[in-house]
DNA sequence: CTGAACCCTGAAGAAACGATCAAGAAGCCG
DNA sequence: CGGCTTCTTGATCGTTTCTTCAGGGTTCAG
């Protein structure tokens, strides 16, 4: 449906169905534009988009399922520079295609690359965290907390909007949930809030990554 | 609610209700980005933008409802750069935001700076306020304050004004709370009353920085 | 010059806030 | 369907922060 429109629209758009199929064509054809669909069995969407970045600058269209809004957040981190949830009518579509194609082309692509924080680390991507090179277990509340507040180091995270980012902003409860998953989190982290290394808290306002 | 959203990722996001009022602020303030909801009066959103496009190349995110996807494409025919359907989540409209500031863009965006007094140095973003490259530590109410007044350094700001926005308007008490509030602030960052350097008193109104 | 209004500041009680713990609920995996 | 992990709630405790109040200084108008 997806190639039959873009050829419609004057496109000629190869079509493949594996994310190892798409990184060889990429490879091969040099695209302007990539329509992924996260949803590609054998390689999980995301990492497509990541991998095609290594190579690539070209714009990538993300599709993604409606129930995921997170993935179209991490999707737009990862590299790509739109997406459509699904389902989404066709014309949608193309419209968006010709829209990226007007754009004039960014040289340095933002990969989102794992952070650092002394010996934290924090890859968003593979959503892996170390500290002092020794693998962190954290919860996915945990991880998307720590990778909130990571990616934007500088701000000071109010409580509710790290509800609205991490869980739904039609989420309902006690704002203070987030303390318990920052204890937590401070806690694997050997981190003490009296003398933090790594997670500051703002008072009356919520937390925020140390810079030194 | 597009505003709060836009402020609270650290965007200085001005807003205004009707066409005219748009073009009007587009001339005075030369946005990196504009949203544009097609549903304003007095104009049509379609035809707004195709004004915007005569002076402007920023980009313009429209806002469209659900039902009239025709718009849509018409919007991105008209030189909108992007678009979303409502209802959308607020997430989602500064993922779009971000997105597009990211592109290679002529002048660099104007995400909300620390603003600079002296050698007193204010970030509303993070919440840190530093002092001569020393940082300071100052309570929630104190910052908001020094907040307000930074953000609008020829204004001077009463009493009632500075409880209206710091506190609630709903709060009841005596106003002069606010001068004991002022009167640590002044002490944190050594600044003397009879000579300010940075907060100026603005006698039977309220307080002001002091421009020189 | 003088009184009244206004402002500054220190201190102390009151309120708010954050850290933490434990227990129950919910979700997930086999 | 269990068993396990993870999340949420609620309560407690120590600490920070806010507000009020009062004394004393400053400014301004008459």
């Amino acid at each position: 449906m997806v190639g039959s429109y873009l050829e419609r629209a004057g496109y000629v758009a190869p079509l493949v169905h594996t994310g190892p199929d798409a990184i060889d064509t990429a490879h091969a054809v040099q695209p302007d534009v990539i329509v992924l669909d996260l949803g590609l069995p054998g390689l999980d969407g995301v990492e497509v988009c990541r991998r095609l970045r290594t190579f690539t600058d070209c714009y990538i269209l993300m599709l993604t399922a409606r129930a995921e809004e997170v993935d179209t957040i991490v999707g737009l981190s990862v590299g790509a520079d739109d997406y459509l949830t699904k389902p989404f009518r066709p014309r949608e579509l193309v419209a968006r295609v010709q829209t990226l194609l007007r754009r004039p082309r960014d040289q340095a692509p933002s990969i989102a690359q794992p952070r650092t924080f002394g010996s934290l680390t924090v890859d968003a991507v593979g959503r892996r965290v170390t500290l002092a090179g020794q693998p962190v277990g954290l919860t996915r509340t945990e991880f998307d907390i720590l990778a909130l507040l990571t990616a934007s180091p500088a701000v000071a995270f109010a409580r509710r909007r790290i509800i609205d980012e991490v869980w739904d902003p039609a989420w309902v409860g006690d704002e203070h949930v987030v303390d318990v998953h920052i204890a937590h989190l401070r806690n694997k982290l050997a981190d003490d809030p009296a003398e933090p290394r790594y997670i500051d808290t703002v008072r009356g306002v919520g937390y925020r990554m140390v810079t030194s």
